[in-house]
DNA sequence: AGACATATACTAGTATACAAGTAAGCGGGC
DNA sequence: GCCCGCTTACTTGTATACTAGTATATGTCT
């Protein structure tokens, strides 16, 4: 015999995609790609798992072809490292690369602030959301308190109408949640200065203040940078 | 006979394809990327090109496989645009998109500025880029000077170590790249102060004045917006 | 003549077969 | 005993055949 998935051989790679259910009437690629993608950053595809292209279409009872595409795609996002000719494995958490995660999302958030404090905003459609997450953070339900919290950050890149900017958040984003996910202990106690933060940047933004407003997102984004640097060494 | 690429079919796929060749001792998949995505941003294809992959995969003597990798992924960036049963063409020219490429770039660029004010950065590695650039605008050689002003840049974001932040702008300045060359015309007369900005950059990095150097950045990158706005209204 | 149904050729999406390359395991030679 | 080289099974990369869907063109009916 050959190699055998020298270390993660113990993993279950079946058991983890089986959820996993192709609607044949419309088009596999991306399907696959968001189960894929959920997997990964939730942990149930440990860092380092690897990921045999014609196991995985067996298990999904799909060609390679579709498959394919979507690994791809979650390699360009660096939640899949191919090694070309070798395999394909669950990238591994990376310190580094999550710090650049933050970096890249406070940089434009940051922006989006400046901007909604330069042209204004309608406060009014935040408000329910920004309640929801206050109820939430007060329940300690985090779940909710961090859908929330999305569901926030989101409104506020549509009110500035840079989808694609949003677009690239959310890419780097997967990187950010996967270690928070990970590290899931940390986020106890700490919700509700998520939420005075969104507080105080709509004050800013109130005041037409682009400066404060970005600085506030900003340290506000970067917050995430403590519970990394509090968790675990590495993974 | 069918369709026959209703408008587009006086526009000549194979002749902008000509200088193609493959490497067969190295993947295919990036080669062809490469090749097809600076045909998009010099404007070689023109916006609303079809790109049949039958047929560029026959004049490249390639097959579809490799080549549907290169097309999602320039489709991934917006560089095409693709229908599926329909067809693929190279995405128009699009203001807002171009808007927004610049607003992205702008806010990772800023805070890369930013950053090297609060860090500190070796200026003398940077002194022979600016130079060069200083000597370029003076000669009135433009193809020069911007690509000693993409130099800096990129050195710029080396320093700051964030690679893939550096990639995000990449992707996003395509856009922006692809409608300068298509509004060249432009160019002329504004080098010189693409280069002053970059004096007032390093300025601003010495005194150590982070928001400063994030505003000099800012305004900097967006000077794009005013090529744009006196340009071409459509395409 | 105009409008609608239909045939047809073209598209991208998918499945599968094959090629090229890598690394682990094993055996022989030293 | 150790090291080198081969075998072998597994990987991703590539090529090709086939499927499903769409828009054009054409013919026909009203």
């Amino acid at each position: 015999m050959p190699r055998l998935t020298p270390e993660a051989s113990a993993f279950d790679v079946q058991a983890a995609l089986k959820g996993v259910v192709i609607d044949r009437t419309r088009s596999i690629g991306p399907q696959i790609y968001e189960a894929l993608r959920s997997r990964i950053i939730d942990n149930r595809f440990p860092p380092g798992t690897a990921l045999s292209e014609k196991e995985v279409a067996r298990i999904c009872d799909i060609s390679r072809t579709p498959l394919r595409a979507a690994i791809q795609d979650l390699a360009g996002e660096g939640l899949i490292i191919v090694k070309p000719q070798v395999g394909s494995v669950v990238a591994p958490h990376d310190a580094a690369r999550v710090r650049e995660a933050i970096f890249i999302r406070a940089a434009i958030e940051a922006a989006v602030a400046r901007r909604l404090a330069e042209t204004g905003i309608d406060e009014a459609a935040l408000a329910p959301v920004l309640a929801a997450q206050k109820a939430a953070g007060e329940r300690d339900d985090y779940l909710t308190f961090f859908r929330y919290d999305e569901e926030f950050h989101r409104m506020l890149a549509q009110m500035a109408d840079v989808p694609k900017a949003w677009q690239m958040v959310q890419s780097v984003k997967a990187h950010i949640d996967r270690q928070r996910l990970h590290l899931m202990s940390s986020i106890s106690g700490r919700s509700m200065r998520a939420y005075d933060d969104h507080v105080q940047l709509l004050e800013a933004i109130r005041r037409g203040d682009a400066g404060d407003a970005a600085a506030v997102m900003r340290d506000h984004v970067n917050s995430a940078l403590e519970t990394l640097e509090t968790g675990a060494p590495e993974s």
